[in-house]
DNA sequence: TTGAAAGCGATACCAG
DNA sequence: CTGGTATCGCTTTCAA
């Protein structure tokens, strides 16, 4: 049975109360007691009951993170960024995947709930913010992460989804790109808003969108290259079939790239290609993937500072952190012919391999 | 203000031991009684107090989860294995990321000590059993992930690594390979016990092997795919240069590849090139990579279930679970020159595009 | 079939 | 400075 404090207070012949103000920094303790206390916590190597102190003072030291799929490299980034800040602050992370799964999330979230998280991170699988009720109910500290609602007042951190559409579809333009498409998720803030960043590119470049060169997919049970493999066998049925494919995430590029080259098609000879996310593994494809970085490391971090200041009660209006997305430019959306006329500069593009 | 025990039980002019009675199915309870109790913990959507619970019944339903590096794949579909299997039974999974830094995983077990979790799943970054010490000491039931420790008793849930290491290596020979070199990471079991494997099929073949043709890493704060990639830039250094690669793992693999296009050679036909661990985008990489796949999530759902009979302590002597490792081919190891006089059929090889 | 009483291990409050 | 006492929300035990 490990020890309690009650032990060390028998121990030494004090009281359980000025052990645990010893413990907790409490002043008012003489000098005396205090090193002997500290000496005897040392060699019995005690460890506070936490489930104990969470019981009285309300606060578990407990973050719950749901994400719609910690395989997907984003979410593993971002919660490795939360979980550093956290433990620096004696608060431990409780990671849920919904596997994009709203009906899922829900369970995930009211077990969360039920355990008395002090905060709650969530990057939603769900297309309306109805499920939030449950968390206001629990009064429950929370902030979105990556997917927002419109509309919606809570704290968010993420990027900016129509600045990131935008830039990796004005550069597919620079790169003399005419019939690009999109490949998004259905219902995702990021994808919509993306999507949007993606019209105002063409429509500044007069460049007409037929209907057919949007498709919004759900993931389901199929993971999301897939789901951008098949999306990419259809598009390659219509003639002519695209030139320049955005999309909305990479593990969608990557099966994207794959129902390309299958096809006999080059990359980006004859259809350049760009992402979103910029996962490690991106320039290592079989064909170095462009893409828009997100820093999600340092998105985790944010969400995690957020959670804390929310926890402190230091947070009066909701606040919202946008990151800056970056321009990652690698061989899959470059065409050197193309390039010698670009249409403007690329906005604050990294060149990498 | 959550609803409490309490709360019901006033509402309905019962006692809270009735309502506790209720809620664990614990006999003894009028038909009448139940229903009106379960009708209005519905109604108030009642969530019992998980802290409390565990304050009296000593058991928080908490798994800890530490693995080297969750932002590596493998062991993020370890997590979602063991997740998915520990959500039924109404744990949660607390996951802890040590950066392959054996001081911080010292740290974060005892975090989850103190959180007095029901027990943990370890994939050690130690290179000796010393830290398991805490473990006992603190009378928790674990078990060890993917890597183990020579001549230590406890549970372990892992791939037959020396089979998998001779899989690999008998493959390469099988296509051409004669001065194959291992790629592994420093003082970890897969990493040893791959080695083993891959001496015994060269010594099977009667391949000599120098010492420059073993690289052993360790990847500090480098991501694996920097290791491979720098281990491989020294490799191509010896002349002649190795006609073969086995790697511990992908991401290693994936540097490696890196590195060999760089230096204008090609793969396979320069070098065949294989990983092992099978990640999900090894198909997709810039020549398709062969693997030795571990179904990581079946061994997720394994330690999941171990941990629980630990719990349960339906395990009397330490268990081990030797998943098999199986050969995946594609086109990094294929020389279709070779292919012609195999040296023996594959085992149970599948390939994959 | 029901419930009163006694904790679980810690903290908060207030008296000495 | 120190410590007694009540309390957090729940389960356990045992008597009614």
């Amino acid at each position: 049975m490990p020890v309690r404090l009650k032990d060390i207070a028998d121990d030494l012949g004090v009281s359980v109360v000025t052990v645990s103000k010893v413990l907790r920094n409490h002043g008012d303790i003489s000098r005396e007691t205090r090193d002997r206390v500290l000496k005897r916590i040392k060699e019995l190597n005690y460890q506070p009951n936490l489930a104990a102190r969470a019981l009285v003072t309300g606060r578990t030291h407990l973050i719950g993170l749901v994400v719609p799929d910690l395989v997907h490299q984003f979410f593993a980034q971002v919660a490795k960024g939360a979980s550093h800040v956290l433990r620096k602050r004696g608060y431990s992370l409780i990671i849920s995947s919904s596997e994009e799964d709203p009906a899922l999330e829900n369970e995930e979230i009211s077990q969360l709930l039920s355990r008395r998280i002090d905060a709650l991170i969530v990057a939603s699988s769900h297309s309306t913010p109805a499920f939030l009720q449950q968390i206001e109910d629990a009064q429950i500290p929370y902030l979105l992460l990556d997917r927002k609602f419109s509309g919606c007042e809570a704290c968010f951190v993420g990027i900016d989804d129509r600045k990131a559409g935008e830039l990796a579809t004005t550069h597919l333009i620079e790169n003399g790109c005419q019939r690009i498409a999109y490949i998004g998720g259905k219902n995702v803030s990021t994808a919509i808003n993306r999507l949007e960043g993606f019209r105002k590119a063409m429509a500044a470049h007069r460049l007409p969108i037929h209907e057919g060169q949007i498709t919004c997919r759900s993931h389901f049970d199929d993971a999301a290259d897939i789901t951008g493999y098949k999306a990419m066998k259809t598009l390659l049925r219509r003639k002519p079939h695209p030139d320049g494919i955005f999309c909305y995430n990479d593990p969608v590029a990557t099966g994207v790239m794959q129902a390309i080259i299958e096809a006999g098609l080059r990359i980006p000879e004859d259809i350049a290609l760009i992402g979103c996310g910029n996962v490690r593994y991106a320039s290592a494809l079989r064909v170095p993937l462009s893409s828009v970085d997100q820093d999600c490391e340092l998105m985790g971090e944010q969400a995690a500072a957020i959670a804390l200041d929310l926890i402190a009660g230091k947070v009066v209006t909701p606040k919202t952190v946008l990151l800056e997305p970056r321009l990652i430019v690698r061989k899959s959306s470059v065409r050197p012919a193309a390039n010698s006329n670009p249409v403007s500069k690329p906005n604050r593009a990294v060149v990498s391999k």
